[in-house]
DNA sequence: CACTAAGCGGAGGTTGCCGTCCACTTCTGC
DNA sequence: GCAGAAGTGGACGGCAACCTCCGCTTAGTG
């Protein structure tokens, strides 16, 4: 069953709103005011939307799209480390365009599209391989450092992206010179990968 | 003047309530959920604590001595690295304990009682300066970078701290590993004193 | 012990957001 | 172009937290 094309306008006109509204308010803005920066009632908006986890998560879904294609160019390249590092940035830097919305913006560990979010985490999984194989990634980086890290990188966006919103770029790249080889000192084990997923399910407040 | 002594012992009684109130379900609680836990009317909350702000900071307040402690011990190293480390490590421990107010435990670089605030900030200065003539700290660290590491920090706790709650203790030593000398490729330019400044006055929402 | 000012608690008005309901409008297939 | 299904908006009741007001209680003093 196809939906109305007035219908479809309306919810991408929510998208829209939407997206800008979390990017510069944090997720907690009212759905009221999204309705009504998007000229819709909040019915409509109810009706497209059930929760606000719903809304949260299509706009979520939008962005992958932009994991996507980070990964695909960290995929195409020759040196396995400039892939792997440049993907790294890329995912922080599709975060910081949305400071408010960073900590739902880990679409590439676990997104609202299961099936494709997946297919971005194996992705990323084979630029993990390639860079061990390499010599260029330290052996113990484990394939959850990279939520870890968005974490870490949510942490300092809340605290700078209005007063100093380059200052992220300072945690990646001090990152980036942890993870790649030669590895020094042994590292606290890493969560497993399961706690990490609940960790991800589970969102903060 | 002096407070009478059953408003004295109703602000502490409101200040123990507040500490694991704000804990373990961050700062948003319901101020009349503390004054219920703590055993008085909400009217006695307010009348000491106007804002809550006010009760965040008396919060925060309790803490600096955790971090007077920690700096003493690290200045008190003979070895300047050790010292540094150690440092940065108890300070995120601090935070860790209290993962629901990690974004408002940074005393070490702007607490609510500014004069101690200030002499720890120093303390630390002192540590970095030793470390850097060491070798053992690298030439491009700032003082900036702990502001930094324990909003990452707050990032991974908030987002990890009910289901893998060592999990800090990583990327903790990830960024020691890359604090410590040598420096490798050179890192962005960070944000300057002021914006971090800004940074921790203006707390996110 | 008695007096008084400091302190207390909780009732209740206020606000802001939620989420639903329903009378009205607009699409779309025939 | 018409029928009716699909979609719409905003009014509305509910709720949860805020914060103030005021009559009562109690600590401290002489």
């Amino acid at each position: 069953m196809m939906m109305r094309a007035d219908a479809a306008r309306n919810r991408e006109l929510i998208l829209d709103a939407a997206c800008h509204a979390f990017a510069d308010r944090g997720p907690d803005v009212p759905l009221e005011e999204i309705a009504a920066v998007a000229g819709v009632g909040v019915a409509t908006l109810y009706r497209r939307f059930p929760t606000r986890e719903d809304l949260l998560e299509a706009v979520a879904s939008r962005h992958i799209e932009l994991y996507e294609k980070a990964l695909r160019k960290g995929l195409a390249d020759p040196d396995p480390w400039r892939g792997f590092s440049g993907f790294v940035r890329a995912a922080t830097e599709i975060q910081a365009r949305q400071p408010g919305l960073a900590e739902v913006l880990m679409v590439p560990c676990h997104g609202p599209d299961e099936a494709r979010s997946a297919a971005v985490f194996e992705g990323y999984l084979e630029l993990v391989h390639r860079a061990k194989l390499d010599g260029s990634l330290r052996e113990d980086y484990v394939p959850e450092d990279l939520p870890m890290l968005l974490m870490a990188n949510a942490g300092v966006l809340r605290g700078t992206s209005a007063t100093a919103p380059r200052a992220f770029k300072r945690l990646v790249e001090y990152l980036l010179q942890a993870f790649s080889c030669p590895s020094r000192r042994p590292l606290p084990a890493p969560p497993t990968p399961a706690q990490m997923h609940r960790a991800m399910n589970n969102p903060a407040d």
